[in-house]
DNA sequence: ATTGCAATGTTATAACATAACACTATACTA
DNA sequence: TAGTATAGTGTTATGTTATAACATTGCAAT
C-alpha cells in the first residue's frame, strides 16, 4: 500500500480533526498551538521557525519571542500534527495524523513544494534492517530533495 | 545485496583511497581538506562542524575560523568523501567511497555510534515512488535514531 | 611579468534553537 | 475557600549552526 498526501486548501478540516484528537487524548490545543498548526498549513509549503514567528507577530500585533514558536512546534511535531524536514529546517503540517505510519517527502528545491508519501513497503524495509542489527527506532528521517514535475516542463 | 559499513580503525586507508580518487577526477585534496577529514574519521561517531573547528585549531596551534571548517566539508561531500546526518548536524565519514549508492544511517541516541548501511531494495523503491511522481532525485537523506544493541544491554 | 583562478584567511553577521526564570490561569485539595 | 501544584506562556539572554563578503596567497597558463 503506498498512498499520497497532496497538501489541500482544507485547512479548517485539518484543524477539527486535530482538535478532535486532542480532545480524544486530554491534549490541550491551545490558542497558540492552533495559531501555529494554521501558519503552518496556510503556507503550504516547508516553512521555517521565524516565518511562523514573524505570522504570529503580525496576526497578534504584539511581539512574539523564538520560544514560543519552537514550544508550540513540539507539542506539534511529539503528537504527529506536523513534521520536521531536518534537511531543510523547516516544517510541514501533517494530512494524516490519525493514521501514522513511516512517512517520506519529496522536497522541490526549485518551487519549495513538497509531497507527503507513506509506504509500508518501505516502513517493512526500514524495520527490517534495525530489527537485523538489534536496532530499537525512536524516529526516522527520509527526505527526498530533488526537482517536481511542474518545475521540470519549465 | 545489503551491506554494512562498520567504522574501522583503518583512516589510513581511507585517506589515501580518498587521494587517489582526487589524483584521479583532478580534484585537489589540501592540507585542510585532509586534516578535516582524518578529525571526523578519527572522531568514529558523528562530529560537529565546531567540534572540528575546534580540532583544527589544536592541530595547527594558530586560530581557525568557520568557513574554513565548512569549506573543507562542502568539498568532502560534493565529492562523497563525508556524509552530512541533518538530523544531529553531523558529519561522518564515508567508507565506500568508490561505490556510491542510497546510504541509510542506524544513530544511537544514547551512545552516539552510528552504522552505515545500504540496500539496493530500499535504493530502489525510493527511486520508484519518485518516477512515480515525475520527481528528478538530487539528494536523499535517510538517518534512523534510536537505540543501538550495545546500549539496550545495558 | 601578467593575468586568472582556486584555495584560504578574516571579520562580521545571519539563521536556527534553547536555557532560565518570571508570571498567569486553572484545577485540585484539604 | 485559601493554598498549592501544574501546564502553559512571556521575556531576556545566549548558545549553536552556518554563510556573506571581501582580502590575500600561491600556483598555473599564456
Amino acid at each position: 500500500m503506498k498512498i499520497n498526501f497532496k497538501n489541500t486548501n482544507n485547512i479548517a478540516k485539518s484543524v477539527s480533526e486535530v482538535h478532535e484528537i486532542c480532545k480524544r487524548n486530554n491534549l490541550s490545543f491551545t490558542e497558540i498551538r492552533k495559531k501555529v498548526f494554521e501558519i503552518i498549513l496556510k503556507y503550504k509549503k516547508p516553512i521555517k521557525a521565524y516565518e511562523i514567528l514573524d505570522s504570529l507577530k503580525n496576526i497578534d500585533n504584539k511581539p512574539s519571542h523564538p520560544p514560543t514558536v519552537y514550544r508550540a512546534i513540539d507539542f506539534l511535531i511529539n503528537n504527529g500534527f506536523v513534521h520536521k524536514l531536518s534537511s531543510i529546517n523547516s516544517y510541514v503540517g501533517c494530512f494524516h495524523p490519525k493514521i501514522h505510519n513511516q512517512c517520506y517527502f519529496l522536497i522541490c528545491n526549485i518551487c519549495n513544494i513538497y509531497l507527503e508519501c507513506c509506504s509500508d513497503e518501505l516502513k517493512a524495509n526500514i524495520i527490517k534492517t534495525a530489527d537485523n542489527n538489534n536496532f530499537i527506532i525512536s524516529s526516522t528521517t527520509l527526505e527526498i530533495e530533488g526537482k517536481c514535475s511542474d518545475c521540470l516542463k519549465k
